[in-house]
RNA sequence: GGCCCUAUCGUCUAGCGGCUAGGACACAGGAUUCUCAUUCCUGUAACCGGGGUUCGAUUCCCCGUAGGGUCACCA
């Protein structure tokens, strides 16, 4: 095929500026991202603020970073207009008005000549006689004139049966029942989403649409405003819920969904984000699992979108993150673990050097730093900071008689650690070993283990001395021998 | 209520008429290990129900059931 020939694809994702994005938004957006780049389109982040009502201030900044630190970058933003102008809606207005004014002059569009009020009494009469309501019902015999006081209204051009494809569920279908004369432009003069997104999508170029399968229900009536309007229609794509975790209910903010960005600040890193994302709704049909951003860009395929919803697997996102910090070097990893506020004496610069030897034992303890930062509140790691304050009784080896057995090995490790001054844990390792094989390892680690970390669970040895050097490591051994004393006495 | 959509292990999913129904997370057991963790091995666990079509249905059709969505001057 020839390379100017390739079919061009734009995408789009269009939130309204309403507060942050969670894990369902984010997909859709992902999806939408991951479709423009296989195929070397364009991805657009465009702004629906049609509803000034329901804004909130500084939603498109977070929508943003949300973006960015995903890094789901995009051609054209709220910073970057294209060709046509604003992506921003609210700066469009003379555009809505332009092609509502074309449809009112074809006689296919007409203002309401109701107040509100009137509006609710038919649709209250009709929920009487429980028949749906439909708007074209009470549509006036000739229309008035426009003066944009009032909604303007479609005609809706044929009452009809709509058959349309979506590129994840395929054939749809759904009867007139489902038409209405919508309003295309409020009493306000804003136009609604239904008219403003196909104006935009077709001045954009956007060749497919990802959003939620909430629209679906509405896509005749989207349906019919394009056939008014003369235009083709986009690709349909329609995601697939993402449920809340008792499947009674479509995520959404008030049930608890989190801000994207909370994410961030739990210490997801946002490729395992996008991996976890991708792969819920959505798989390549093979078994592999870990995904880079640009190997999902290489794969995706909408039409291996799932159909049925999906719950969120926070324990298969902790595990995918693992593996995504698995490719940090230790210093990448090392900032990782200390970036944010948490004020604990180990992260300080003072504990640095301790926390270097540290890193390989945190990365295989770790799934995402919050869990870290749990485990340092919880004190598992207060023996690199200070000397451990434990009971005796701990130091007490399951098959040791009592005690008192531990300490003359105690005294004896001391002795062999005293002269010795390689000090990192394989050459502590290598120090000792043939020792504790000699009388039994769990005899002389098990207590030698507690005396450094004052825990019945902590990580090996040699790392916790490796971690707090000689003169701390000998001071600890020398106290656990007094404290077996002072219990003998 | 009308209309629309969906249905494979607990969860995410593979499957596109014939398979011992596969993988991942989680879980359980075992090996390694002084403990915890890691790592490795093994295992438990699913086709919503009923009718068709077919030589043969997880797969195609219909009817149920269950769940979701939608019926705004919100998107």
């Amino acid at each position: 095929m020839d390379h100017n020939q390739q079919t061009l694809v734009v995408t789009r994702f269009a939130p309204s500026p309403t507060g942050f994005l969670h894990i369902g938004g984010v997909r859709t957006a992902l999806f939408a991202y991951l479709h423009a780049k296989r195929h070397n389109g364009t991805f657009i982040l465009r702004i629906e603020d049609t509803d000034k009502e329901r804004e909130v201030a500084g939603s498109i900044e977070h929508i943003q970073a949300s973006l960015a630190w995903l890094g789901l970058e995009y051609e054209y933003g709220p910073d970057t207009p294209g060709p046509w102008g604003s992506v921003i809606q609210s700066e469009r207005l003379a555009t809505y008005q332009r092609y509502a004014k074309l449809l009112y002059d074809k006689g296919l569009a007409y203002p309401d000549p109701y107040t509100q009020e009137e509006v609710e009494v038919f649709r209250a009469a009709a929920s009487a006689e429980k028949r749906p309501f439909l708007f074209r019902d009470h549509r006036p015999a000739t229309f008035g004139v426009w003066d944009g006081s009032q909604p303007l209204r479609l005609k809706v051009p044929e009452v009809k049966r709509y058959t349309w494809h979506d590129a994840v569920r395929g054939e749809l279908t759904a009867g007139p029942e489902a038409l209405d004369d919508v309003i295309l432009i409020k009493a306000d003069g804003y136009p609604t989403y239904n008219f403003a997104h196909i104006i935009d999508d077709h001045e954009m170029g956007v060749t497919h649409i990802m959003r939620a399968d909430e629209f679906i229900a509405s896509t005749p009536k989207f349906l019919s405003i394009y056939d008014a309007l003369g235009l083709t229609p986009p690709v349909f794509v329609s995601m697939p819920p993402v449920l809340r975790d008792d499947r009674t209910k479509k995520l959404g903010k008030r049930d608890g969904a989190k801000d994207i960005l909370d994410y961030r600040t739990d210490g997801f890193l946002p490729e395992a984000m996008v991996n976890f994302l991708a792969l819920t709704g959505w798989n390549p049909g093979t078994e592999q699992e870990f995904f880079s951003k640009q190997e999902l860009i290489n794969v995706f395929d909408i039409t291996k979108i799932q159909r049925a919803g999906a719950v969120i697997n926070e324990e298969k996102l902790l595990w995918l993150n693992k593996q995504h910090l698995a490719g940090l070097s230790d210093e990448d990893y090392l900032a990782y673990i200390t970036d944010g506020d948490c004020v604990h004496p180990l992260l300080s610069t003072e504990h640095r050097a301790a926390l270097e030897v540290l890193v390989p034992t945190i990365r295989e303890r770790t799934h995402v730093r919050s869990e870290f930062l749990t485990a340092l509140g919880a004190g598992e790691y207060d023996f690199a900071v200070a000397a451990p304050q434990y009971d005796t009784a701990l130091l007490l080896w399951k098959k040791d008689p009592d005690v008192a057995a531990a300490q003359p090995r105690l005294e004896q490790v001391k002795n062999l650690l005293a002269p010795h001054n390689d000090w990192n844990s394989e050459a502590l390792k290598a120090l000792l070993m043939p020792y504790a094989e000699s009388v039994g390892k769990g005899e002389v680690l098990w207590p030698l283990r507690v005396a450094l970390s004052g825990r019945q669970n902590s990580p090996d040895p040699f790392t916790i001395m490796a971690t707090i050097g000689k003169e701390a490591t000998l001071e600890r051994l020398s106290a656990a021998c007094a404290k077996i004393q002072g219990d003998a006495s």
